[in-house]
DNA sequence: TTATCGTTTGAAAGCGCTTTCAGATAGCGA
DNA sequence: TCGCTATCTGAAAGCGCTTTCAAACGATAA
């Protein structure tokens, strides 16, 4: 004999009270229900009164499937991350919900694990679940993808990217100029044997212009960066580590190592403690992304600070403005700013 | 004049064929349309692969808010999380994500902040989107958030705690017996002087369990854990710091510390370098969770790895086979595993 | 007091899909 | 060939809500 734990669920049993319930409870219309819901400001407090001590009474929540069929709006907001296994995009989703929230909007969340095919099948989903607006990351994507968008007529916008000429909405910063400015703080130190460990370029506009902003600012100054010492790898500590070796065990060594994200600064950073390499003595190390560790691994990590979070904001109040009708325009490219500490100094000489 | 931008929304303007105009194109009705949607076996191959070629034809794509009141299920799962801006609960989403991603379901997810009002509001919210399901993290909450999740009949679980005595059904480990397991580890070393960096337990059974369960060991020993020993503060590094030089502040110094989490032992780790103490001869450190850096960390981090990913991913299988219907229980209490680093070691003498 | 206007309310028609129920069709044995 | 059963298909009734449209109401002005 077993006994059924308490919690035994009985799916789909009963559904709560319905509007028509509330309706008559409160002796009036549904219509009027309806409209103290959606638009409380039109009708008489009396009656508004009676119906919310309905609703308390009969504990009514709205049926949103109902609610979406018949207003055409789902209050479902899709954001699609390359992944959420890091506290990259975490920040983002984060400062996203807490953006739309207050709105009576919810997010719908896929990662697609860097993987285009997988962000179309989760593309695809969120489409027929009626999302009424759609947040993605980069903008490297199949044409196809962005024809699926339009021809829904969910507005979208995309993230950590800027400039599309005017393609599509865009809500981020410069990823190409980020790397420059990074790039040529090292140069203005005296750097000239640069190295990179970079994301795959592939699908990744962001790698891919970050990448492309170290190799500009160098050309700038007549220096270039041989292909051999770029050194491209998922994103981890312990791919920064391996690459770092790597790096390192070529003459000439490079005085210099850009990461094109935080976690390969760790790994290099870390791997050079155990190379007995001094840091910036030896070697400088630039990050990218300032994210939670590079403040307090010693001797403090040089790097890009991202409006990470700026972004997830921004990008919420954009949707929502769209949604609401309103005429908008993203706003121009982000700031992001240079963080300089321990990790970064003149090359030896 | 302004141009509008290429990508100028039209919201809500047209919404794409429906699955009536599939039914002419196909000439078939929509019943045998709807049919092939859901349980394409019980239609004759020919009028499907009709059907197929007419949705192909018109790019139909099902619309989600009908089909939910229709078939009076929303295909949504719902997953509030204490925050999202760290890899710890990332990791579980995104696992939870991949495991319901194949039967056509969707998260909807919302952060509370650590904080039970937010938690509350997202649940109401939810709620009234329909999901089908929910998933919630640790189990300390008012009875009121439960009756409100039982009202609506929503199948739900807890994560990242285990053993409600069977209140709730759980997927997650015992937060105690793996701190006791952690503290068991140190004495067994021979520490007897010991301090805990702790994150906030209102609200938090696991961080109020961990505790506890380090208590629990010592006192087994005939040892007890001094309150003034005990710090507690938000997860992150820099607290950790902090927290490190309040105790070692202190005659006699402990000769172990135990983190309640990864964040807080990082920061503890730096903070020895800085004040040129030898982990683990002048002091042992243990962390909790086994986050990304803590292989890479020198010494290496003692630590006790969670089974977050396999959280999501059961978590995400039991939903969908309560949804399906089937009789089903959560599995006993999941693994944790003690990683044993660099960090600890025999106290000195 | 009555006509007029603006405001509030209610009746009813869907929104696009699923699902029941009954009818049509095909397959089989007699 | 006919009747019966087993399959498959179509008609139609909602699912719970929003929203249009017209009616009712109250207030103001004449």
């Amino acid at each position: 004999m077993t006994t059924n734990p308490e919690y035994a669920f009985r799916t789909g049993t009963g559904s709560g009270a319905t509007l028509e319930d509330v309706a008559r409870e409160a002796g009036v219309s549904p219509a009027t229900v309806s409209r103290c819901l959606n638009n409380p400001g039109i009708v008489r407090p009396l009656l508004k009164a009676k119906v919310d001590a309905a609703i308390e009474k009969l504990d009514y929540v709205p049926h949103g499937a109902a609610r979406s069929l018949a207003s055409r709006r789902s209050r479902l907001i899709g954001a699609i991350f390359p992944s959420l296994d890091s506290a990259l995009f975490g920040g983002t989703l984060e400062a996203l919900q807490s953006e739309i929230a207050g709105s009576g909007y919810t997010p719908v969340v896929a990662s697609s694990n860097y993987d285009p095919e997988q962000e179309r099948h989760h593309l695809r989903n969120m489409l027929a679940s009626g999302i009424d607006a759609l947040m993605l990351v980069g903008a490297a994507r199949e044409a196809s993808v962005y024809r699926l968008i339009r021809r829904r007529e969910v507005p979208y916008v995309l993230t950590w990217v800027a400039g599309t000429d005017g393609a599509h909405p865009c809500i981020g910063f410069d990823n190409r100029a980020a790397a420059a400015a990074v790039t040529r703080h090292l140069l203005d130190m005296g750097h000239r044997r640069f190295a990179m460990i970079s994301g795959a370029t592939a699908n990744n506009d962001r790698a891919a212009g970050r990448l492309a902003g170290v190799q500009a600012a160098l050309e700038e100054r007549g220096l270039t960066l041989d292909p051999t010492r770029i050194i491209t790898r998922p994103f981890g500590v312990e791919e920064g580590r391996a690459a770092l070796c790597l790096l390192m065990a070529r003459e000439p060594r490079p005085t210099a190592i850009i990461c094109g994200a935080d976690p390969f600064a760790y790994g290099a950073l870390l791997e050079c403690q155990t190379l007995g390499l001094t840091v910036p003595e030896d070697l400088s190390i630039t990050g990218f992304d300032d994210m939670w560790l590079s403040a307090s691994l010693p001797p403090g990590l040089t790097t890009l600070r991202t409006p990470r979070n700026e972004m997830g904001t921004l990008a919420g109040r954009y949707m929502l403005s769209v949604l609401a009708g309103e005429e908008t325009l993203p706003p121009r490219p982000l700031d992001f700013e240079l963080i300089m500490r321990g990790s970064t100094g003149p090359p030896r000489q």
